[in-house]
DNA sequence: CATTATAGCGATCCGAAGGTCGCTTTGTCA
DNA sequence: TGACAAAGCGACCTTCGGATCGCTATAATG
């Protein structure tokens, strides 16, 4: 019950940071919206610092323990159906998961700011998605389903164009069934231009 | 001389807001890093707010200004080096123009808190580009330098892993270099994929 | 059941930040 | 040159936000 408390915290306090910014989130807020007095949060943390420090942690490990090892890649699709599957199931989860999606307004709104934030943030944006997809394109030209090309700058030129979208149903929310269907229409001119047949 | 301090504040402003949001920066940081004390600010604009508003106001007309209007969009390439040049070109400057790079991190730190930092947001990193090089590749199509496809989409697949790149540059700016050469390989493997020939 | 640590409360402190006001300086113009 | 407006200065006000401390209630432990 009291260690829950730690951690209601640090949910409402991704909540708030995203929205506002660290700057622009104060303790009370986020205590008075748990239902506290702003000074409970004392016996927690020993300062708001720490709090961005902890969910700083909290969210680099949890990029790790997902992304961070070999055997969370995804399998290599067998088609390139399977591929576009796989994909749209991937952003359905990055844009609706709402953890994910504070995680993200977060780093956009901190990089600049802090260099922790900062690394995670070209991890989040970049490298961690591209890296994933050359595995995934390596495998699918080995079974010819792709033209054969520099795996990672065909995952490059597949995830940024996607990332992008996804920033934009982070900006504008109210736009993600529209920017849902682009992602799949840019996936589906991808296969066109790259696919093997 | 008066009239110049009120343009002073604005380029302070964006400087430090660009580094450390809006709420981060405080008047006397900006006005003591001018020379003047801080309530000399309120000679010139009624509220921190008002800054914020009237920095917006300027960027929104600079970027009407300068991309608003069909007459300011690119020539089209004669051939695929020359769109190569041309897209180098427009990094460099963009990348390296002190005032456009803080443009762009203020946009992005501020795009949750604001409806017009988000608005212009969406035009600076994604629409405006994609635009822009719509109407140059549908002339190159037209030219037959490009293989004959959707050029909005096309224009979509080109500037936004480009763009995910100047963003890497704006984060991490001790890449840049190395970044310019990504965005030139990435270039060469669109031409590759998409060029007539 | 008594003890003790934990966690929440509220009064309070302190410094920072936005903003007001009246005085002084400067620069413009008749 | 005298008068006035614009612009800068600095003292001051107020609020807000982070942080400390001591009291109390709860809950776990021997």
């Amino acid at each position: 019950m009291a260690k829950d408390t730690k951690e209601r915290i640090l949910t409402k306090a991704l909540e708030l940071f995203s929205q506002k910014g660290y700057d622009g989130t104060n303790i009370k807020e986020i205590m008075v919206s748990l239902g506290f007095v702003k000074t409970a949060m004392y016996r927690h943390f020993e300062s708001k610092e720490e709090i961005w420090n902890t969910l700083l942690d909290r969210l680099i490990d949890y990029y790790e323990e997902r992304f961070g090892s070999p055997e969370h890649l995804p399998p290599v699709p067998e088609s390139l159906e399977e591929l576009l599957a796989m994909t749209i199931r991937m952003v359905n989860f990055t844009v609706h998961d709402e953890t994910v999606v504070m995680t993200r307004k977060l780093l956009t709104i901190e990089q600049f700011r802090d260099d922790r934030a900062r690394a995670l943030a070209t991890k989040h944006f970049l490298n961690g998605l591209t890296e994933m997809f050359t595995h995934v394109f390596s495998g699918m030209m080995d079974k010819e389903l792709l033209c054969r090309d520099d795996p990672a700058m065909v995952a490059f030129a597949y995830t940024t164009p996607i990332s992008a979208l996804i920033h934009l149903c982070d900006r504008e929310p109210e736009k993600t069934n529209e920017t849902l269907d682009r992602i799949e229409a840019f996936c589906r001119h991808f296969m066109k231009v790259y696919g093997a047949s």
